[in-house]
DNA sequence: ACTTTTTTGATAGTAATACTATTATACATG
DNA sequence: CATGTATAATAGTATTACTATCAAAAAAGT
């Protein structure tokens, strides 16, 4: 069954909305197989514009420059992957089990095969997402572009998760440190799996034994604090 | 108490042993200042070479590029702080309280003021650690670095932690994949804590509620698993 | 259908970055 | 005293990360 949504960004990470034009979406969906191919810092505008049979100075009308654009690649996953979770959940009653349910779709991103968004392929940018995205705020300006906004999507669905955790367990006192722990962790297992091994004990492609791994930490977390049991 | 150790790297991240001379030394002691005030992404080895008296064609005489000194920093952190927690439970006998208490120096490692090296100021280069350290694995070059050697420390350094938790409950199945998961997360805690507040629950400055939460997620993990209780 | 505005492409240019190369000098070692 | 090694000084290059200008093409308004 195929959806068709349109995921618009609250903030201005952008300088022109780039899903409005034919040249702004190929920005969009290019860059991402760009960064993937070449890693971010490898990069640059002049090869993304060559890609596309632009050129640098019209990219440059849709991007302040490439941080910015990453700033929206992973903001727009972060938007996608929530609503994701809340149409994969929303039949589920129990909040346990939602829980359960959202650490899947979560892990499992990156095999996403039902394309919400036709111009961008989400397997790719899930990559993406898993290996670059801790740099949008790993900067100098990370205080001002909070403040502008553009970690909103983020946070959002670190609230919404951390709302299912109190539901499960009113009396958890870390409920966003733990989701935004395990936000973090779902990537970063997936890329040690891949690239250093050794700093993990799940496998390569086995996104099932992280979503084991995933849940066993954070509900004993959760559940520690139940006062039955 | 003031200790004095030296703290050597197998790998090769840099083309001399900076240790070994006063220049070096100084290019360490001063990118750490400087990556600090900076930011790695606006650092530069002209600044640097202007801030130690020196010039750029010396300093690349230790270090190939600025991505390989961020590995030498990093990977020296790690190193003394492997170091730091061996000697800080070396006199605890029970694995749980070993572990309890090397989560505590790992989460307070830059508040430590017992410089253990007279040239390195382990408070700031923990600040660039937590800012900075996820960009030396996040590059296209990881499987050739990771061949090399650059990343023993951080793994060796898990690797000891996971062999106590194993200590504590040889059934549990994740041991490396939970303690790569609380290294990362003593930073990111302390890090979203002062950037992005609403990704957490522990406030700035706070190193005990960092503590407190990932003692609590780390041993909840571990004792789920436990056949006793 | 015609005008106006907006968007793009083409081209050029700049300051900074990330280096490499060369040479002279200082410095330490044997 | 000779020799190797480390450093400083200087110069130079390719690439990056932009900014500016202008004309052509496309879209929108009337």
């Amino acid at each position: 069954m195929t959806t068709s949504i349109q995921i618009n960004l609250k903030h201005q990470s952008y300088l022109r909305e780039p899903e409005a034009t034919e040249l702004g979406r190929k920005i969009v969906s290019e860059s991402i197989n760009l960064i993937d191919g070449l890693g971010f810092e490898d990069f640059t505008f002049k090869k993304l514009a060559a890609e596309i049979g632009s050129t640098e100075a019209s990219v440059y009308r849709y991007f302040e420059n490439k941080h910015r654009l990453l700033v929206y690649l992973v903001s727009w996953y972060w938007a996608w992957l929530h609503y994701l979770v809340i149409f994969q959940t929303q039949n589920i009653a129990d909040p346990r089990e939602r829980l359960a349910r959202a650490i899947e779709v979560i892990t499992k991103a990156g095999e996403a095969d039902d394309p919400a968004v036709a111009h961008i392929d989400e397997r790719v940018l899930h990559r993406v997402v898993v290996a670059e995205s801790s740099k949008v705020y790993h900067t100098k300006e990370v205080d001002a572009e909070n403040k502008a906004g553009f970690f909103l999507e983020l946070k959002h669905f670190c609230h919404y998760l951390a709302l299912l955790v109190l539901e499960i367990n009113p009396a958890f006192p870390y409920p966003h440190a733990l989701m935004s722990t395990m936000l973090e962790a779902a990537h970063q297992q997936l890329f040690f799996a891949q690239h250093l091994p050794s700093l993990t004990d799940v496998q390569a492609e086995r996104y099932t034994e992280t979503v084991d791994f995933l849940k066993q930490m954070v509900f004993a977390a959760i559940d520690q604090h139940l006062n039955y049991r």
